[in-house]
DNA sequence: ATAGGGTTAG
């Protein structure tokens, strides 16, 4: 501005406020120096960047003249560099002040104002120098050193400040009771926050909703719910922060079903939500994969125009993601403008979960080519997805990457990387990085202690879970459950079961997932009834089973054959609405299959629109196990036309099918087919079929096959071709065979149940009943597991395939009774 | 005064 026009006619406030405009309504003569005043409260109150710019220029021209300016003025308008974050004009104003003389400047509303103005600009050291030389500090200088501390995350800066004002004779007012309730927050001081909550109630702050809802937040971060829900319930008036500082209560406390609750209630109490709503909330249904839930946030945020901003955008690739909807995520991050590093990394995280390395690695490497780097959290996802993909050529890159970089004191990424070891079957190199860390924390323990678990080495386990209390380490949910997990898959049950009633005695609650591994375990080492009562004791200490552990104890039902039980628990999926995804409907069809129930498996199957495998697979074996055997077929052929792949499994139990019906052209049909369209290496097993296959019929051709077999025959083989023998009447032959089978070194108790499994694969019951006649004289104890599940299996197929006209009930009667007699013969 | 991403157990 070169010089100023000063207008004739004098101004009248309502003239300011419509038309601030100096050049064509300021005058010149001194009087008005009021409406100069009036004009630049104004300016400092509902500045604009043009404006403030404009009335500090005229205010440094009238200086320049020498007009008389009162402090107040400068003051005014540094109140409105604040509003405006003004630093550089207010630089300005703070130069023109000091070069006016100490006289001046040494003011204290003049100083006040400058601390307040540089707190607010987040300048610590010019904040530090000012109040340090402040000589009278008042309660407005106090709350602005607390509040640039607390800004700044200095949090004890700013609480031993405030304790410093309150010493020095100052009373908190409710502008400075907020920073320091955050302050307690950030450093978990629940204690500090309830002397402050009491402060509040004795200064009569406690309606404050500003006050109010730093408690709800306090409280919230501090993890105490009830406290925040109390001080939120009591609150005579509440507007949207309050709201927002519940629902983020609940949801960062892992209260995610609460937090979706808070935000109903506030839609029902009309409470508009802003972009903090959206984010807490679709973080809430995102870690809880509630689909419908999350998608009707994304349309609120629509609707509310809140869909724009970069936050809500990431808070919705990570509902997407986590919920498996990739195509979502996908769009939605296709639409962002300014992708942030957050942002690509959610996109590289759900392609982690997805198990899509390919994809993965070609977004990371778009992720660079857009000017990105990777930090901790990418690295982690990285290191995540090459130990699920077990490619340790990709997890050894990132584990030297991250060791340039200076991220392995980063607790994630250093627990991704023991992990990725681990599961790459790289454990002595999880141990070496797991000991080369300076800090472990019990994320580091635990994941060490499961890499251990999971390959059983219960012993090591153990004594890492010593270590790490000696290293004042106490161990949580997760390494109890890592033990008890070590235990099981090393057949230690007994101790197992130790841990689990020790665990409680050390004041740790068994979960979700420490019954899922008892119940898993238990069935693996043949403890059935166990499994059972385990999940029926987890229902009645009020813990909700997941589909996890209802796989779990289906596997049990099935097992033992109980589909009184497998029945309740398909009514107990059915009532809670439970998704029937298709690793939970592969265990019901396999549940109902070995419960006799082969059409109530059937309709579980056609449930199912998009079938994988493992359920087709399921079901054939389940078709083939009741002697359906043109039914098992059927779903093969029709699979395989509609283009699914068969795997090993598959074959096994179609070529099993064959065999039961003697479909020998059929078997050996799709025996050729495994090897030469599917690509499928021939198991001992296929072979035996087919083998079977050929004997039962008649057919010399077994002969040759096994001759040509790549393995040395097993005593199932041996046992088809014995059946072949009988049927040409080969005495010779039989007799060499027999000497094969001998050569098993009979007295293993092992080769005995071979030999046992190939008479019952061959209906040679009597030969079955001899063998254990034989063993019983011997004293050969069995593995309970072993043979008579397998003579159990085939009993089954006999009696079910319609030979027999037994009902159901009276089979597992049987089964059962049979059972029975193999665990009394075992404990002879 | 309130808000987004990564690590450990089935």
């Amino acid at each position: 501005m070169s010089s100023l026009q000063f207008p004739t006619t004098p101004l009248t406030p309502s003239s300011i406020t419509k038309s601030p405009n100096p050049q064509t309504q300021l005058t010149t003569p001194k009087h008005h120096q009021i409406l100069y005043n009036s004009y630049f409260k104004h300016i400092s109150i509902s500045s604009k960047q043009g404006n403030l710019q404009e009335a500090v220029n005229i205010l440094l021209e009238l200086d320049s003249q020498h007009f008389e300016i009162g402090a107040d003025v400068y003051g005014d308008l540094l109140q409105g560099c604040v509003y405006d974050r003004n630093l550089s004009l207010g630089k300005q104003i703070h130069s023109r002040i000091v070069k006016k003389g100490e006289s001046f400047a040494k003011n204290d509303y003049i100083e006040t104002k400058l601390v307040v103005f540089y707190a607010k600009c987040d300048q610590l050291d010019d904040v530090y120098g000012l109040f340090g030389r402040v000589v009278e500090k008042n309660v407005f200088s106090w709350a602005a050193v607390i509040g640039v501390y607390c800004r700044m995350g200095l949090f004890e800066k700013g609480l031993l400040t405030f304790v410093e004002m309150v010493e020095s004779g100052f009373e908190g007012d409710n502008f400075v009771i907020p920073n320091v309730l955050k302050a307690c927050g950030g450093l978990l001081l629940v204690g500090f926050g309830k002397g402050v909550h009491g402060y509040v109630i004795k200064m009569g702050f406690e309606d404050c909703v500003f006050v109010a809802s730093s408690l709800v937040d306090m409280y919230g971060k501090c993890g105490a719910l009830e406290d925040a829900r109390k001080v939120f319930d009591k609150m005579p008036e509440r507007n949207v922060v309050t709201w927002n500082s519940l629902m983020v209560s609940y949801s960062q406390n892992g209260m995610y079903e609460e937090a979706v609750r808070v935000f109903a209630d506030m839609r029902k109490e009309d409470v508009q939500p802003t972009v903090v709503t959206m984010v807490s909330f679709l973080s809430a249904t995102a870690n809880l994969c509630a689909v419908e839930e999350g998608k009707q946030g994304h349309s609120i945020a629509v609707l509310n125009g809140l869909d724009e901003g970069n936050i809500v955008g990431t808070s919705l690739i990570n509902l997407y993601s986590k919920t498996g909807l990739v195509k979502d995520a996908e769009k939605v991050f296709r639409k962002m403008v300014k992708k942030d590093v957050v942002a690509w990394n959610l996109m590289v995280s759900c392609y982690v979960q997805e198990q899509d390395i390919e994809k993965t690695l070609n977004l990371c490497s778009d992720m660079l080519l857009n000017g990105l780097k990777f930090d901790s959290v990418t690295m982690t996802l990285i290191a995540t997805g090459a130990g699920d993909s077990q490619n340790l050529k990709l997890g050894k890159e990132t584990h030297c990457q991250c060791i340039r970089n200076n991220l392995m004191s980063d607790m994630a990424v250093a627990s991704s990387i023991i992990d990725m070891y681990a599961k790459c079957n790289k454990i002595h190199e999880a141990r070496r990085v797991f000991s080369s860390l300076q800090t472990k924390d019990l994320v580091l323990w635990n994941t060490l202690l499961a890499a251990y678990a999971e390959l059983g080495s219960s012993g090591e386990t153990l004594k890492l879970f010593y270590e790490m209390q000696l290293e004042g380490i106490p161990p949580n949910v997760i390494s109890w459950n890592s033990v008890i997990l070590a235990f099981l898959k090393n057949g230690q049950v007994n101790e197992a079961m130790v841990s689990f009633s020790e665990m409680e005695s050390f004041g740790v609650e068994a979960n979700l997932i420490t019954h899922t591994i008892l119940v898993t375990g238990l069935v693996q080492n043949g403890y059935v009834d166990e499994a059972i009562t385990i999940f029926v004791e987890m229902q009645e200490k009020g813990i909700k089973p997941n589909i996890v552990s209802i796989v779990g104890v289906l596997s049990a039902c099935k097992n033992r054959a109980s589909l009184q039980l497998g029945k309740a628990i398909h009514g107990y999926v059915l009532r809670h609405e439970m998704h029937m995804n298709s690793v939970l409907a592969t265990s019901m069809v396999d549940m109902y299959a070995k419960c006799g129930n082969i059409i109530q498996s059937r309709k579980v199957f056609d449930t199912i629109l998009v079938k994988q495998l493992p359920l087709i697979n399921a079901m054939i074996s389940g078709y083939a196990l009741h002697g359906c055997h043109s039914e098992a077929i059927a779903i093969f052929r029709e699979l395989t036309n509609e283009g699914v792949n068969p795997d090993s499994i598959t074959f096994t139990n179609v070529l099993s099918a064959c065999r039961h019906c003697g479909l020998i052209n059929e078997g050996v049909e799709i025996f050729v087919s495994m090897v030469t369209k599917y690509d499928v290496a021939p198991t001992m097993e296929h072979y035996g079929c087919v083998v079977s296959l050929l004997s039962k019929c008649g057919k010399f051709e077994a002969f040759r096959l096994v001759k040509n077999m790549p393995f040395k025959p097993d005593s199932h083989i041996l046992g088809a071709l014995l059946v072949s023998c009988r049927e040409h009447n080969e005495i010779d032959i039989a007799k060499h065979l027999t000497e094969n089978l001998s050569k098993l070194e009979p007295d293993n108790s092992g080769n005995y149940t071979a030999l046992s499994n190939a008479y019952a694969a061959n209906e040679m019951w009597d030969e079955v009943s001899d063998l254990r006649s034989l063993m019983k004289e011997k004293g050969i104890k069995k593995n309970p597991g072993c043979s008579w599940v397998q003579i159990g299996k085939e009993l089954h197929v006999f009696v079910a395939s319609d030979r027999s006209n037994l009902q159901s009930d009276e089979i597992y009667a049987m089964l059962a009774l049979l059972r029975a007699e193999m665990m009394a013969y075992v404990s002879l």
